[in-house]
DNA sequence: GTGGCCAAGTTGGCCAGCCAACTTTCGTCG
DNA sequence: CGACGAAAGTTGGCTGGCCAACTTGGCCAC
């Protein structure tokens, strides 16, 4: 009975990992050691066994344990940052990290999408976009240019943010415009004469970038978006499997 | 009756995942229309609803198709790269996009693994190690530097390979070593003399940096590397949600 | 002691069913 | 004609059960 004070959301697949993901970064089974069987859990949660599975199957996924037939799961890395939304939002993963999240408004104009833009936006000839350059900082230093492209939906609620207002996600939930899935690109790329004047580095120098496009839940785009990291400051990070895959962006520590 | 001719192995959920991926890419739904309600697809296949819901979970993943109570699923991308093994095997990468790898075996030196080796690979102090520096090839052009540290039940079969062999994953498959689970960091580095050389760049030069531990069924470690791209030659694309996670590597287009 | 065989334990997979939460559609009423 | 509400359709979640495939450890024969 360790679900006693619920320790997520809704689902009590959800509660059951969340309860074993804390039980394994504690070392509650050491550290390469063997978790207890999907039945022994099962009994000690007082659920069925399909929903320890499914539970499970989330901590398979983070790469938090193995999963064989034949024998017990067990522990991995000890260690993970949990890949919920901090992908999806800058503000949620500097605060998860324990770093301050800030920002600058550079420009943000209107004007009818090219052809990529409707591409990746599915838009119809001559529609307007939005399009916004931000600079990101960690704890006051610049870390990020940020180049986004709006659908007409979600570029009227963003115009009208102050331009100093730090998390976007979180003001356009409350309009109703949720961010749930990305297909995100990594490469290289060298700094243009922006990059260089806003990062603080020289042209040409190179950047990691990142190019996003998020989608709601009905699968409609809505943010287009292309960022620029300075080296060293931050690193993406993945995990992968034959059986199933997670993410999570990270920051960057000595070697 | 689609599975009369199996298109995947093993289990009946991976046939209907791969049957439906097949079906949603060459367009059978419409490009954002909507599939068969999980009911009526568990009638036309003959299985369970359960069934059909783990052969949708892996859609899902893969960012195919959207997920929300309610409604019926809606196609999302119609096209992507199935991401099972392409991201554990350069050679595997290569021939999927019908491109001929190559490589090089430039150095292969045996010596007791330092401290990060050590923790990356979980050794003893005082455990030699395999350390091994390629040069990797599409299509004749070089594309990669790899550097890789086998300990050293991997590293003996590796030394006994010939030098120009293309894959190791699949000699060492043999040899009962199974590459499944994989930890990847992307970043940005600097080329060194050696990077600069093989790759006929720059020194000084930016490449994408990938740096990976692999890890067999059991959660042991085989294998630590790390690859060093040129800019433009490849990019990592995933998928990420609120519900799961999936990534493949591509080949990079234009812009 | 050593090797091989067998049985117990464990996870993967599949089924059938039930209810809740949510979305969409359609009909009704003002 | 529009707004509201009911109903149907759909997915999320959970249960309980069953069997197969696989791993492990111990027992037994040699």
């Amino acid at each position: 009975m360790a679900l006693d004070q619920d320790r997520a959301a809704g689902s009590l697949y959800r509660k059951v990992a969340a309860d074993l993901r804390e039980a394994i970064t504690s070392g509650s089974f050491g550290d390469s050691g063997r978790l207890p069987a999907e039945g022994a859990l099962a009994e000690q949660y007082g659920v069925s066994r399909g929903t320890v599975r499914q539970a499970l199957a989330m901590l398979r996924a983070d790469g938090l344990v193995t999963s064989r037939r034949g024998t017990r799961r067990v522990v991995l890395g000890s260690a993970r940052v949990q890949s919920f939304s901090e992908l999806l939002s800058f503000t949620h993963w500097a605060r998860s990290m324990g770093e301050e999240p800030g920002g600058r408004l550079e420009s943000l104009i209107r004007r009818p999408a090219d052809a990529a833009e409707r591409e990746q936006l599915r838009l119809e000839p001559g529609t307007e976009v939005y399009v916004t350059l931000r600079l990101r900082t960690l704890s006051g230093t610049p870390v990020m240019v940020e180049r986004t492209v709006y659908p007409p939906r979600v570029g009227e609620v963003v115009a009208q943010l102050p331009p100093d207002v730090v998390s976007h996600t979180e003001p356009l939930r409350e309009h109703g415009i949720l961010f749930t899935d990305a297909d995100h690109t990594i490469d290289v790329v060298a700094a243009n004469a922006d990059d260089a004047r806003l990062l603080g580095c020289r042209r040409g120098s190179p950047l990691l970038r990142e190019k996003r496009r998020t989608t709601d839940p009905t699968g409609t785009p809505v943010e287009w978006s292309q960022d620029r990291y300075l080296p060293g400051t931050v690193a993406f990070s993945i995990h992968n499997s034959l059986a199933s895959s997670a993410l999570s962006r990270h920051a960057r520590d000595n070697d």
